[in-house]
DNA sequence: TAGATTGTTAATCGATTAACAATC
DNA sequence: TAGATTGTTAATCGATTAACAATC
């Protein structure tokens, strides 16, 4: 039953990898806009506070192959990072949930840059349905499945109350969604064809009040 | 004779650790909104699809100790936790910036729960300057250093666009402040006696891309 | 050329999981 | 008691870092 693929043979990326690389392609859009044509895996960790080795590593899971002395031509690395990530061309999305969190993901301009292309968003609240945010029509949840089938979107977002989450993934599911990008702090149960990426802002907060108060307990006080 | 703080001494908990633990702590909150005054690691791992020695061994780093067949009590497992986080009273914060994210973060009304209390939102922007969002004033970036001293301010939140990220740093680091939770996808430089913690969306999404892309090169379709 | 940088294999480090005795 | 669950030590797995030859 494994013969193998025709050609994901390449040993699969860590998931710590994949989450530094989009780090990696804002660098290069900067290095690129200061007018400069090869970047090396030591310029981008620098910029990044990284170790070259841990660059140059992750690199190598896009494909990419530089120059000795030179690095990498920065037009070619942002190609092969951009079809590592699936993001050669935007992916339509749709988000459900229309206050504060969906809002501003409504209004983040440079998800087009990240793959990501905003086409709908819907809301439960018959006050907000039909209400304009960010240049976007809230439509209701009604108008969710034929939409999401008409434009074959695949990925959707999840930025309602946890009490609602699952059931907005249940809708999204049985349109055809095959990606959810989830904003609440639900566990949702989706069938295993369909991916979840749970964000979770507490988890950062979490760290960063273990690292002060580790600060802390070493009997410092916050004074130099 | 070691009658010192009994924590310093235990093995620092992981990062992975630490991020998970938010989670238990809702976990926690939920089931005793049931009714119940214990859960074992298995209804923990349950709930949140971990496995259970995972949970178990988290646990101990927060240094609760459980009863065999019965679990943990919940309430000890709570202040447990908070202490260990440093959770048991919210930290006063202030934040800058105050667009789409910003008053997101502003209005997300559970990060109380989670000890994160903010007391103050600044712009830099003077048509912002005055206004009132979420029920709260916003100051100009003047009266910043005086409010965070008086009121002993120690965590900054940071959300505004790159470009003003690190002059913003700045304004916090000399005001005192002691942690910054940086939602700009610059890489701040700082002392090293203030903690930074960057989120960055854009990693989570490369995630979901990935997976997504992964599925499909498996030469599926997305339908069941 | 000499030296910087790549790309790869091997070594190390850190996190997760397994195994199992203790115990309620 | 018997059995479920804890807590800890050891084994495994995965990610990072080191070492180094290749090369421009």
């Amino acid at each position: 039953m494994d013969d193998e693929k025709s050609y994901s043979v390449d040993k699969i990326a860590p998931q710590p990898t994949i989450r530094r690389i989009p780090s990696y392609l804002r660098i290069l859009y900067e290095y690129q806009a200061e007018g400069n044509q090869w970047i090396s895996a030591t310029d981008i960790a620098e910029r990044l506070s990284l170790k070259p080795i841990q660059v140059r590593k992750d690199m190598s899971f896009t494909g990419i192959t530089g120059k000795p002395k030179k690095g990498f031509l920065i037009q070619d690395l942002i190609t092969s990072i951009r079809n590592f990530l699936g993001w050669t061309r935007a992916s339509d999305a749709v988000i459900v949930g229309t206050g504060a969190l969906g809002s501003a993901l409504l209004g983040y301009k440079s998800f087009s840059h990240q793959g990501l292309n905003i086409v709908a968003a819907f809301d439960k609240d018959p006050d907000r349905v039909g209400k304009t945010i960010r240049g976007m029509k809230v439509l209701s949840m009604e108008e969710l499945p034929e939409l999401v089938s008409r434009m074959h979107v695949r990925i959707g977002i999840i930025t309602v109350p946890s009490e609602a989450a699952q059931e907005v993934a249940d809708v999204l599911v049985s349109a055809g969604i095959e990606g959810i990008w989830n904003f609440s702090p639900t566990k949702l149960k989706t069938p295993s064809s369909v991916v979840v990426q749970k964000e979770d802002l507490c988890s950062g907060l979490a760290v960063l009040s273990v690292k002060m108060g580790a600060r802390h307990s070493n009997g410092e006080d916050g004074r130099d």
